[in-house]
DNA sequence: CATGAATGAGCATTCATTCAT
DNA sequence: TATGAATGAATGCTCATTCAT
């Protein structure tokens, strides 16, 4: 990746060690799980040592956070967005729209955060991912709907980020699953506002 | 504990180390996820030997495997019984109940499960577990139908295992929430049947 | 030293591992300080691995700790002796002798507390020995006396700890030394005791 | 700190990098130890980075070395100018009091040297530091004295050091204190000289 | 049925040091 | 005068596992 001719290319690379280093991570992170991924494997696919790691980040958990705060931000200013507009069945229905196209971007993150919850839990980003998790989840219900119409919110926002993985069991596109998927959460959402 | 008379008992149990090994193994994969707990917590929560687990248990691995095995056997029966039955609305709908059942007996596995996806898919019970989740699949959706009614149905299935955690969010008594999932994967199910 | 034949010696020990590795650790420590020494280094040379160490102690620190626990002991009963005896010249010219014979005994141990005390400061036997200072200096100098009277006393016993190595200086047989050290340090509470 | 008038100052200093090195090294050496303070502490203190002090001292072990010698040069000239005067008591007496107060203005280098003995020892400035204790020794004692009257002179000087640190003990006003110590080591330094 | 003792492999982290710029 | 980026070596520690008793 990098379409542009680079020069030299012995090295060919400087000031980008950081980002390479939450590139590698991350990929790994997904694949084997944060637990399993050393960081000397991460080292060892970078080609640099392992003190070069401690360099850019200060613990292997702070490779973790920075990824969520970088790749994370698109959510929390969809949330502020949403904080602002008025409680309206569009609103919603954008806010699912959006989400998802946020959710697709950030794929590997979030399968990440899906398929290593019990680690982090125990991290420090897990409560800033549970408090984001709810601030959205308040968004899209109303507290005092039927239990049903709220679990249904909650489903559909869930069922986007499942979309990422659980999804697989169904053969197809992804492009076109993540659509369906969408289309599935609108309704839910749509629903919820109906039943009220 | 243990209210019939027993003698000597200087430390009180006999045959059921074993299944002690499970429920405390069980405990702590799911708070604290299956790499972070080690077989000193568990062998120091019983307060036995670390080398007595291995007189039960051939590897840390096999615990999680033995607990798969004892706990999802319901799942499989109920799996087997689909499968004889005629693929119709009414089927696929008890089989949602038996499943949220099923799954509701079992709930601390399965958290444990959707929370070390990661870790598990790289054990041998992460295939078995992967199988039944596709053989469930295949019981309630139509290979031919619109993608949007595959999409509801795997949902459905997904919502019920999300409920174990990601409801937390609604406050509630845990039977209503039960109740309340167990309701909309039937809506979605049903949606998804009458789409065709 | 182990004056007793034993037979096989391709190994030939058994439970006293513990002891060993305390053996080896005082050496090293008070040789090369605290530190400086690894546990590789002290595994090395029992001809171990470093986990064999943590079998027996919890971490480095705890090592040391079982060494001043061990060896520290007579001095906290002559504390106790102290404390109970009529503050007399006798009582305290006698708390001198013991002193030195209970310093001399463990002396690898104190020339290491002497050495080392930067480290130490940082330990948790830090306070302990300080503590067992302040408590002795407080059985041999009168509160009220001159302040000269008072740093007689410290000094007194500050020259018996001194005379684990500052007398390195001054040739001659050690015990010959240690009892000079100790007529230099009785001298010192005779003064101060008269003094007043 | 600095009374003429600077301008400017973004930074407020200029040339004094090497010596502001210097007392920061000191201040986390005789604080934490020598091996206990990185090379990372003291730049982070300074603000400067690491390869800063690289700059300007070749080796860790350099910028003690540096300390040892700038400061301890008073102590070099004291034992020249003790070598110079007759062997008599007087000398004895006034070599002490000098020592005495070189030994105050330098309180942190010398609380160091004694707190970390087993470190230095190892490093170029054991062997200086050595040297230089045994040569003011030989300032003091008679080599044919009784031995009692030679561990006496020892000790007095041994106990200018000690009063560095050992005498927290007691409350005080540190420079009463130090008097005192002055006075008991002058006196021993005389019955030394009398029980010839 | 269980323990005491040990191992080998691995891990996250830290450190003094280097060097091109 | 300094820094940014990196290294190589080490460190304390933990873990799953083994095996004789």
């Amino acid at each position: 990746m990098g379409s542009t001719a680079r020069e030299g290319e012995p090295k060919a690379r400087r000031g980008d060690t950081r980002q390479r280093i939450q590139d590698v991570a991350l990929e790994l992170f997904a694949e084997r799980g944060y637990e399993k991924t050393s960081l000397r494997e991460i080292a060892e696919q970078l080609e640099v040592t392992k003190a070069a790691l401690y360099y850019h980040f200060k613990t292997k958990e702070d490779i973790l956070l920075s990824l969520f705060q970088d790749l994370g931000q698109p959510l929390d200013e969809l949330l502020a967005w949403g904080t602002e507009q008025p409680r309206t069945l569009e609103t919603k229905q954008e806010l699912m729209r959006r989400y998802s196209a946020a959710l697709n971007k950030a794929a590997p993150l979030f399968r990440f955060m899906q398929e290593n919850q019990a680690t982090v839990r125990e991290l420090s980003i897990g409560q800033i991912f549970k408090d984001r998790m709810f601030a959205m989840s308040h968004l899209l219900r109303e507290p005092d709907a039927p239990l049903s119409d709220q679990v249904r919110c909650v489903t559909a926002l869930f069922s986007l980020h499942a979309g990422l993985w659980a999804l697989q069991t169904i053969e197809g596109d992804p492009e076109d699953k993540r659509k369906a998927a969408l289309e599935v959460a609108l309704d839910l959402v749509t629903q919820a506002h109906m039943g009220q």
